[in-house]
DNA sequence: TTGGAACTACCTCTTTGGGGGTAGAGGGTG
DNA sequence: CACCCTCTACCCCCAAAGAGGTAGTTCCAA
């Protein structure tokens, strides 16, 4: 033990093989605690409130709310502590997102292990940690700042965005929403156009990749 | 120690974590050993050579060489030991295919860690071990034997299936392998009919989720 | 109250996509 | 050899997508 009280950690991730592989990792080290494990950013919502942890590891890919959705909440509501997001997208504007909302560091996944807990430890200090491969992706997001990000798509275009990846036709979504085709591809036209996309299959990659 | 040997296994998976939390985890088990872990199919595939494990847990969704890839690689290589599936993906065609080419399990990654263990020894023992979760998914498979699979598509196929998931255009995807546009026309048209998709935007979401 | 954003609907226009067909060249294989 | 598969290329035809525009409604905030 040491002299001063162990950091206090949540674990959020929907994969518990993934939470049992960072807890056993981190219980090794007599300085960090982890006090909780979510599935997804609703219950580490909740469970901030309650445990108020020092420091939350997040996962960016799950459903019902992704770690920079999950992210945006926690700042909205003033959480003090540090946020990490670590996850397996090296994406652009994920990168981005996190930063512009103010994460504490960005680790990739793929990383060593024993890397990882050096660097909770240097964001637990206060350091904004960045996995090395993230370099090019974060000098990329510096050089094209106006970049709009799906933060700024309207409920519709978002909901309509949706069934561009589930593979939905305009014809089809417009009957879906009870609107009429013209209307979808006005909605797809200005979606397309904040995302800098320039057609519906790299918006439904895109999609994929950023929605949920 | 038990009078027998331990049991020995090899984890691929591209996740250094998710392998170290499972590793951690069989670890506690004395009547199973970890003799090696790979980063994906192509390294599982010299591992599997070298090492002769009797049983190997096998992620789907990898790069280079997918799950359901490996698999079938490894039978067709005769590999006498037990393969399980163990991925996020619930996909009717990645379980069917998993079936089809002699998988003696398809575990999901979000059952509970003891269970894990549990199934691992049954399957050891010569039972084909499933997730519960998945049922409903296997007399689906079974209702829609039809289903081509990505395992039909030809060379150029999926070459061209490849570049439409990356959102390129039929002009754009000739341009790129030296082809006329109507020749890709072709290869797009012919896949859609193999996997039973209507539109090139089915086609990428299908690629994203079965292809690497 | 004025302004703006969002959602809706319609218009025209061009480009792209996808189904159907035929067909030739090259590579295996029974 | 004949047969089959793959890849290539072309044809026609019609549906779908996307870019541009105008314009009405509602609702919220300055």
């Amino acid at each position: 033990m040491n002299t001063t009280a162990a950091h206090t950690l949540l674990l959020v991730d929907d994969h518990p093989m993934m939470r049992r592989g960072l807890r056993q990792l981190l219980e090794l080290e007599n300085d960090l605690q982890v006090i909780g494990e979510a599935n997804n950013g609703i219950e580490a919502l909740e469970m901030v409130r309650e445990l108020r942890p020092e420091l939350i590891l997040l996962d960016n890919n799950m459903p019902e709310l992704n770690g920079v959705q999950t992210l945006k909440r926690l700042r909205e509501q003033n959480f003090p502590g540090k946020v990490l997001l670590f996850t397996v997208s090296d994406d652009e504007d994920d990168v981005r997102d996190a930063m512009r909302l103010g994460a504490d560091g960005y680790l990739l996944k793929d990383m060593e292990p024993e890397i990882l807990i050096q660097q909770i430890r240097l964001a637990l200090q206060g350091a904004l940690v960045i996995s090395p491969a993230l370099t090019r992706v974060l000098a990329q997001a510096l050089r094209n700042p106006p970049s709009a990000s799906q933060l700024d798509l309207t409920d519709r275009e978002r909901q309509v965005l949706k069934m561009i990846a589930a593979g939905s036709s305009n014809k089809v979504i417009g009957n879906k929403l009870g609107i009429t085709e013209g209307t979808v591809k006005v909605h797809v036209k200005n979606l397309l156009h904040k995302l800098g996309l320039r057609s519906r299959v790299e918006a439904a990659v895109w999609a994929l990749e950023h929605l949920r």
